[in-house]
DNA sequence: TTGCACAATGGCAACGTTAACATTTGGGCG
DNA sequence: CGCCCAAATGTTAACGTTGCCATTGTGCAA
């Protein structure tokens, strides 16, 4: 019944418009050496057959794709959305296109993420790692394949990008020992999780360079709940003035769990998180935090890519600080 | 210095194994018709050259890119990460890829959607709506490219598939009616919303299928300030005993807004949520909700497109049913 | 008129892969 | 010994696009 679907081509619009598959071509391109009046008759052709140009076609002979493909091994993870929001305006913003890709965490290495990538149509690849992958001291990308991580670690082959987890610990502990607090307590997070160890190193590191020595921390698990146990906990400890949690969700956990051992944020306690994301979720608490630009991270991370046509681009490493934001839960102690 | 970087062909490999190209082909796709020795060599010649098979040459010989693209007015929506989450799963589960493309909403149109993939390398699109397209009616997807809308409406063409709002609403207000009280108030959200208002009328409809008018209606934002607003307001109300709020952070908003007004929840007034989102952030709150899956509904957009090889597939409209999650907000009155 | 520059267009080949068909080889059997 | 079958491998062409070079046409200066 129906006609076989077939897909139209330069040469259906060529024969169409009378014009050689060149001319199409050219049209398609918009090249100044096209008469006007030559392209309207080929833009009608193309218009009357529904032509789209083929992008295998294209890029076969190109060599290029114009895709830069993202490898997650959690799509589910604080700051993904924002990240590939940036992801997108910077492809956007070069003509590229963004590929997604899951893979499986099961070794937990770079190799398995550049072996999904390598048979799908990207010029160039970014990893988001959460964790520590088994290889990468040894990892080389795939030639030709530039390899962007985010991470704040270091590669000698790879550039990198992330948030500077490092410098926010630093600027929590400084904003709080300038408002008079003699120590910082901390609710810190899973033990594999990378960022949140670089923010314990800058909390610990960071107290040392004022000459103070950190005191036992409270290890939480993300979640708020963790958060109200270890804000109850530190609830009896004296010394304890200001805590600096790991995340947003546990320093709200700590306020309500100071509370329900009768103490007040910020009279009693100063509160501190991360990730400003209790934004809109929470009402009555205006939680001093620290914001991350993560679109910012994606944006460079895709633009390191997609802006270097054909550019030979060395490794760059690189890393955006935090903004701290003053809410309502740290008091002068002055 | 460097020699020039040039991909390494079918040619290249099969040159190196003394073999023709097509054997080196035969035995990329692992053919059973090729000698396992043969085999062997010709897969050490890969490994020797590092060969990757060419994607565009290999889409363009086959006419199919393996590949799903997936079209997003905003990237940060509640739910995205699920459903993207769904969506590399069910690529993933049938050798497919996922193209992400962030689509200008000015103007909100599906033709603006689908002129953005139609150069792109995709066998079909889905297309994440969140408010009303203003070509709805008249759009007709790409000849040749399977069309799915993420979206509660039908449409003639494009199959769709969504969480069932209505269902939703009709849910929460029998359960509070089955629970003693005599109506149900809404906090709703603003009127752009397609899933807000399908959930207002489910929420009205279904109080009228009791035979009981829908209260007036206390319009909010999505945020937890303005569910704290709303609590304010409906504590003053002595006909107000259960409250339904169109999202987590209203409903939480609410019943911190009905506290500041000294009514307790659940004691005085229930709260019931929508979208499990509070999970790890409040800690003292086990907030009865409605629980969706947008992993599932990802899955089943990419599963229509991808499952469906060559057959010609149907127009299919679905709807998922969320899940009422009980906590600790809802008081029996009977 | 001739020569020349330049604008507009056309012809051809190649990018890497694989479906379809063709060929070779070895073995079993009458 | 000749025949046929099946297994293993080879040859060819085509997918759609575009870079390169060739060709044609047009106007202008010599």
């Amino acid at each position: 019944m129906a006609a076989v679907k077939k897909s139209v081509s330069v040469k259906d619009v060529a024969r169409l418009a009378g014009v050689s598959e060149q001319t199409v071509s050219r049209t398609v391109h918009d090249s100044p050496s096209v008469r006007p009046e030559t392209k309207e008759r080929v833009r009608a052709a193309m218009r009357e057959l529904g032509y789209r140009p083929n992008f295998a076609g294209r890029s076969l002979r190109r060599g290029k794709f114009k895709t830069v493909g993202v490898a997650m091994f959690n799509i589910t993870g604080t700051g993904n959305l924002d990240r590939m929001e940036g992801f997108a305006a910077a492809a956007d913003k070069h003509g590229y296109a963004i590929t997604l890709t899951k893979v499986d965490g099961h070794p937990y290495t770079l190799e398995s993420a550049s072996s999904r990538m390598s048979a799908l149509p990207v010029d160039g690849m970014v990893v988001i790692m959460n964790r520590m992958p088994a290889d990468f001291g040894t990892f080389e990308p795939l030639p030709g394949m530039q390899t962007v991580l985010v991470t704040m670690l270091e590669h000698p082959l790879c550039s990198t990008v992330d948030n500077d987890q490092f410098d926010c610990s630093r600027q929590v502990v400084e904003y709080l020992l300038e408002r008079g607090h003699k120590t910082v307590h901390f609710v810190s997070c899973p033990e594999r999780s990378l960022s949140g160890m670089r923010r314990e190193e800058g909390w610990r590191e960071t107290l040392r360079a004022h000459g103070i020595e950190p005191p036992q921390l409270v290890r939480g698990d993300w979640t708020a709940q963790s958060g109200y146990a270890a804000g109850q906990a530190l609830a009896d400890d004296p010394t304890c003035t200001a805590i600096y949690a790991s995340n947003d969700a546990m320093a709200y956990g700590c306020i309500r769990g100071l509370e329900s051992r009768g103490k007040c944020v910020p009279q009693d306690v100063s509160v501190v998180g991360v990730d400003d994301s209790l934004g809109d979720i929470v009402p009555d608490c205006r939680l001093t935090t620290v914001r991350f630009d993560n679109k910012r991270v994606g944006m460079w991370a895709v633009d390191k890519i997609a802006g270097a046509e054909g550019v030979e681009p060395g490794v760059e490493h690189m890393l955006f600080p935090g903004v701290l934001v003053e809410g309502d839960t740290v008091r002068d102690v002055r």
